[in-house]
DNA sequence: CTGCCCGAACTGTGATCACACATCACTAGC
DNA sequence: GCTAGTGATGTGTGATCACAGTTCGGGCAG
């Protein structure tokens, strides 16, 4: 087949399907908190919203409930999953494991341009959790993005994915309660569990990295907890 | 509502959706290794074999594809993944570093009735593997059954879903080499790597059954890896 | 005023149809 | 003889309809 080579320079034509966008709309909403636990969800309003029929929402929930980040209920009923206390802390201490684990490898095999990455990430978050008055979207955001810099340079693609699917379990939780209460961010025990955890992968001590990052997800767990910020899954 | 006491005893029915249905349908298939790498399918061949519309089939198939046990081309041609060898050996540390994770904490945490069904698995796996001609595709559920009475006892429910997930990526791979070369069980390395796992949980020992458990999981993938068992991606 | 019941509106589930696209065998043209 | 175009067939994707089941509010009976 000879053509011209101006073809070679031609970009390949995405081809994403309706649902794989309703599915990126609604992880959105589910990772940023905008979708609080117990949030019912109707797939004919979202496809309204959307503008489009039932069955691409229909595809992009049925693939969030494979993933625990909806749950569709005895009665049919479609909502984000309520955690029990128990179940918040499972979830948790899983986190602490996994992205610890993620957070050792990185330290131990981060390239210099994935240490100027999370370096970059790690300043972002520090300006903005430092400033006066914290927009709290926006540190969920960017808190998101320092985690996942950290978790790119593991080197396991999987062990990235795996973390991915956890975040959008624990995401309506946590984040619902950082935009509630960005003023947490002013007692900065997170920023200092960051700095620990670059000053670890910078001096590649696997260890001091998974502990300073078991450390982040423990407080903000803990912080939840003790407040109360879980409601129960029981019906009156 | 008052009503007799008697009900309370009612099992509660369980509301199976046909596509939960297909979805295990499917799922079983490729953990057994019954659906090998690069096996097409379509779903109206899989609706019809099941005897359901096409509906319940495309949910499932979804599903699988969204925990990436199964594959949608850019042509939209449905397959189950074909592995590179490094995708396969970044899957392999991947389930070594989790599982090895989960397995140490059922050493630490496990209760006595749990170590009794754990060495119940193990006796039936070497047993089996132990025998005159090992039938591969009973190796495969046994192994199976082994490997998940350890996580189960991890007290971690989401780390257990997390390894299911990661089973059902590796399954097909590991599972069609196990069933066509039923011959290595008698090599002894599993049934070696399943004792020392056993006693190390006995003993409360979490690294130590870490490392066997490790150690299991990169016997086989090193197998596999030199065998050349993995066709390439790439179409000629 | 309170408790119950019935019906309208809505839910997810499944089936069926319509469509754009991919694949492959085949044939016309060089 | 080999390539390029063409048609039939099958594919996943999306829309629409049908249905059983749920939820919720209004109205009737007590």
């Amino acid at each position: 087949m000879s053509s011209s080579p101006a073809l070679a320079d031609l970009p390949q034509i995405a081809r994403r399907t309706l649902a794989d966008t309703a599915y990126d709309a609604l992880s959105d909403l589910l990772a940023s908190g905008r979708l609080a636990p117990g949030d019912r969800l109707s797939l004919r309003q979202t496809a309204a919203a959307l503008g489009v029929s039932v069955m691409p929402v229909r595809e992009a929930v049925s693939r969030l409930t494979a993933e625990g980040a909806l749950d569709v209920a005895p009665n049919r009923a479609l909502r984000v999953p309520v955690l029990t206390p128990e179940a918040f802390r499972a979830l948790a201490e899983t986190r602490m494991a996994v992205e610890g684990l993620a957070a050792a490898r990185a330290a131990e095999r981060r390239s210099p341009g994935e240490l100027a990455e999370i370096r970059r990430a790690e300043a972002a978050f520090r300006a903005l959790a430092g400033s006066a008055r914290p927009d709290g979207a926006r540190a969920v955001v960017l808190n998101r993005d320092l985690h996942f810099a950290v978790y790119a340079a593991c080197g396991l693609e999987p062990l990235r994915e795996i973390i991915a699917r956890l975040w959008l379990k624990a995401g309506p939780v946590l984040n619902l309660d950082l935009r509630a209460h960005p003023g947490r961010l002013r007692q900065g025990s997170a920023m200092r569990r960051h700095a620990e955890a670059v000053a670890a992968i910078e001096a590649r001590d696997g260890p001091a990295a998974a502990a300073a990052i078991a450390a982040d997800i423990g407080d903000a767990a803990e912080f939840i907890l003790s407040r109360g910020g879980l409601r129960q899954a029981q019906r009156p």
